[in-house]
DNA sequence: TTAATTGCTAAACCTAACTTCAGGTCAAGG
DNA sequence: CCTTGACCTGAAGTTAGGTTTAGCAATTAA
């Protein structure tokens, strides 16, 4: 056997770059199952290291912890993940950038017709569509966007002329 | 005259769909400046609809509030802006936008070298470039996407063959 | 063996962008 | 005049994704 088959928090953290603080914060979401040594210290699996990178990816992909909790979920249980598992769960990655993709550019052909006109209106401008920005601004931060329980083009009736 | 040429805040929140503890929040983070009545009520004017589209159109493009702020300041004082201001203002919404898509596509081009692979490598992937992945997804939940002071990228100079 | 280092937990704190609440005021209709 | 509904303020709460702190335990190097 190698050096050591297992790696305290401090090693992962110094593996992966990613602070000590918020690998514990993962295994209390729920993300990684470390084991303990009789002390009661973490005790990582080297599997671990590619499994806090592809939670790192997940979140560039604007994917929630929880998501990411869930898809991690998909790994064969009780067996070291392989290259191959990994292919297969990264691969729905794919889609989810073109569907970003297409969404910005759809915003931006609203752009440009509504930067024509000046108008802004809430009303008649396309670009106040949020499903397009929710989707295109990922998964992650959409509640800081303004997802309030009203609908932001469910305004009252009336003409909008407010010059 | 009109009907009204001040409105209430509940009858700004009506118009816009924004709530009015929102409004009452902007004003505090000084985006909207509405007049007092005698009674010490608030009184907007009709181009404050305007203002407050303009508002949640910048946040669709992931601005934050300060910077929102920022822009705002460069609108005309003491005159009601017109649409030619507007579109002024609005117009570098463009060039932001298609600077995300840019990166979208680029993270895309990786994520296909990645998946080939299934390394999840965070020394040799590509997809870890935080620079590409901060900028696409906007700038305004930045600070949530894992922008540590630690770099992603600057782990140990050990090789890193965890299986 | 002992000091230094590393690790442990629970709880509090942080940011942005709001919402909610408590307690009180203003305005409009009857 | 009185009631009702809209409005006011300041303070505290919410969410996600962590970080910081306090106080104590385990591990490691000398």
């Amino acid at each position: 056997m190698k050096k050591s088959d297992v790696l305290s928090i401090g090693m992962l953290a110094e593996r992966t770059g990613i602070a000590i603080s918020a690998i514990r914060y993962y295994e209390r979401e729920g993300l990684i199952h470390p084991a303990r040594n009789t002390g009661g210290q973490r005790r990582f699996l080297r599997s671990d290291i590619r499994r806090l990178s592809f939670i790192r990816l997940a979140q560039q992909f604007g994917l929630t912890l929880p998501q990411i909790r869930d898809e991690l979920a998909r790994l064969p249980n009780h067996r070291t993940p392989t290259a191959r598992d990994w292919r297969r769960i990264s691969s729905g990655f794919r889609d989810h950038l073109t569907k970003q993709i297409e969404n910005l550019m759809k915003m931006r052909d609203n752009l440009d017709g509504c930067i024509g006109c000046g108008c802004l209106s809430l009303e008649k401008c396309k670009l106040y569509n949020k499903q397009d920005a929710a989707a295109s601004l990922g998964a992650g931060p959409r509640y800081l966007m303004g997802n309030s329980p009203r609908d932001i083009n469910a305004v009252s009736g009336q003409s909008e002329e407010e010059r």
